[in-house]
Order: C-alpha cells, then sequence, then structure tokens
DNA sequence: ACTCATATAGGAATATCTCCTAAATATTCG
DNA sequence: CGAATATTTAGGAGATATTCCTATATGAGT
C-alpha cells in the first residue's frame, strides 16, 4: 500500500518514528475517509485491530497527522473535533454544506471562494492561505420532503 | 436604553421571564460587542456587577441568547466558545479574518458569499441558509513586518 | 399580595482532551 | 545482529469547559 510508505517517508523526513500505533491510526483515518471521525470513534476503529492502543496515544498521533497536514480537523459544534483527509498536498480548499434537517454532511467544489479570496487582499488587506468554511442548510433531499410536506399542509 | 426594552419584549414575547441576571448577561455581550467573549470572560464580567450569578445561569443564558438569535457562538478553536452579536436582524452574514501571525481577528465585509450561495444552490442542489466562515492568513501589519525581516535576511 | 410555573445558585457530574512517568520500542551505528 | 539512545507509548491522573440536579427564589399574571 504505497500510501502508508509515503506516511512513512514523510515520517522519517520529518524526524518521527514509523509505530505500529500511527500506522493503525492513519489506516483507520484513510480507510473511513469521507465519514468525518471523531477521536472517539478512530480510538474505537483502532482499538478492534491494535487493541492495546492508549486514548492519549490516538490524540497524539491526530495531531501529528494534522501537523504534517495529512489530515485536517474541522469542528461541527457537536462538542468532538472530527477528522477528514487532506486531498491535495496545497491548501484545504473545500468547504462543507452542512443539513440542519437531517444533519449530513457534504463536501462542496473546491475553488469556490478563490475570487472572494482576491477581494479580501484588495479590500481588507489581508492575505489568506486557508480557510474553514461551513454553509448551514437544506439537502436536496431534504428540500423535496419539506416541499411536499408544504403540498399538504394547503 | 432601548435594547433592553427590545430584549424584555423578545423574552416575554418568546414566554421568558426578564431576570437580572438574563439583563446582566445580555448588557455584558452588548458592552464588549466585537471583543469576542468566551463564557469565562463573560461570567467574570457579570460578576462585577452582580457577584451572586451563577456559572450554570450564565451558560444558560448565552444558549437561550443565541437560540433567540441575539448573539452567535463562533469557535475559533482555542478551546472556547466566543460570542457575538447579531447585528442584521436576518441571517449571520459575516466572515472573520484571523491572523496566523498575531492571532487578530477582524470581521469582514458582507454579502461576499451571496453569489457562492447561489452558486451553490445550482451545482450542489443545496439551499444555504447561513454560513460559518473563518479565512485564516496574515494581517496587513504581520504583511509589512514579514516583508521588512525578508529583506534584511537577503 | 397570591399563585404557579419558570429560573437560579451551587455544587456535583460529565465529557473531551492533555499531562505525567516508567516502561517499551524504532532507529542508528558498530 | 545486538547495543545505545532518543523517542514514543500506556495508563491513569489531571485539567478544563460545559451540563445536570435539586431545593430555593423570583418574575408575571390575576
Amino acid at each position: 500500500m504505497s500510501v502508508l510508505k509515503e506516511f512513512n517517508r514523510v515520517l522519517k523526513e520529518k524526524g518521527y518514528k514509523f509505530t505500529s500505533q500511527r500506522q493503525h491510526v492513519f489506516e483507520v483515518v484513510v480507510e473511513n475517509d469521507g465519514e468525518h471521525l471523531n477521536s472517539q470513534e478512530i480510538y474505537e476503529l483502532v482499538r478492534k485491530k491494535y487493541p492495546e492502543i492508549g486514548v492519549a496515544t490516538v490524540y497524539r498521533t491526530l495531531a501529528l497527522l494534522e501537523e504534517m497536514k495529512l489530515i485536517y480537523g474541522v469542528d461541527f459544534e457537536d462538542g468532538f473535533r472530527r477528522y477528514e483527509i487532506v486531498k491535495d498536498d496545497k491548501e484545504h480548499r473545500h468547504h462543507h454544506l452542512i443539513c440542519l434537517e437531517c444533519g449530513s454532511i457534504k463536501e462542496g467544489e473546491n475553488d469556490l471562494l478563490g475570487t472572494i479570496e482576491e477581494e479580501i487582499l484588495r479590500k481588507d488587506k489581508f492575505k489568506v492561505t486557508n480557510h474553514k468554511v461551513k454553509f448551514y442548510g437544506y439537502c436536496d433531499k431534504c428540500l423535496k420532503i419539506m416541499e411536499k410536506n408544504n403540498k399538504t399542509h394547503t
């Protein structure tokens, strides 16, 4: 699995050790891409394959992975820090569409915000290097359900 | 002070009571607009004027104010939930510019994101009703300092 | 003022996450 | 391979932010 080799390589490059704990945590995050797992959930999943692992190690490893820009922590305001994989090696250029009805989280298109960031540089003299963007509203599915309910009500 | 009367009116409208605790919490948030106070800081400030207040009451009141859409909680990932006043009575249409160098938080222009939200409706079939947007980067001041340091280095 | 539902204080409880330390382990070098 | 060494880990204690619990207090309507 080349993604693991790459992980090993980046670790060594930065002088970190390649331990089985780190490997397992990384694997779980990779295998559950798109799930937005939180630390607890990752801990539970890792324990299935590596029962001896400690909570602190999971937290440490997640922090390390984030520092290495392999993963990315998002706060969906549910009390947990949730993680996802960084896809491109540049910046975390994407955003989330969070449905207020069903709670689903969809990842949005990249690059929508580029022009805005230029405008911010012009207007506010602020050089944007990254962003965390969450749009709240209603997903396609829930919109349709709500429309139908409205019709039956009238 | 008409803002307090308005507060009283909205409380009654929703069947909530106008207590001095709620009044003091609300006042502190209003008086420190732009400061992005967290719950602890609000608690401390309220205690100066109303020493008997309890922590739980402050949390409850902040949750109530947020539910009433009078204030708005933001997570700057420093471990605290921070609050600011909702200015327009519609949506929280603004964003934050967070400097990675000095940690300053500036509030950005409204309405920058309107066109993007239209595009999201078209492309993703997702109806946006609100957003939480944080841009990370470097503020004017820090950019200048960094430029200067670069020059002296070469 | 009386009534009653709601709100509060205060502390205990919970939950997430971090710190601490002795033991374990990855990596390097001979 | 095996020894040396610095890093990493497990496990639990600790820290911190927030919520829950309950008897008491208080606002609002009559």
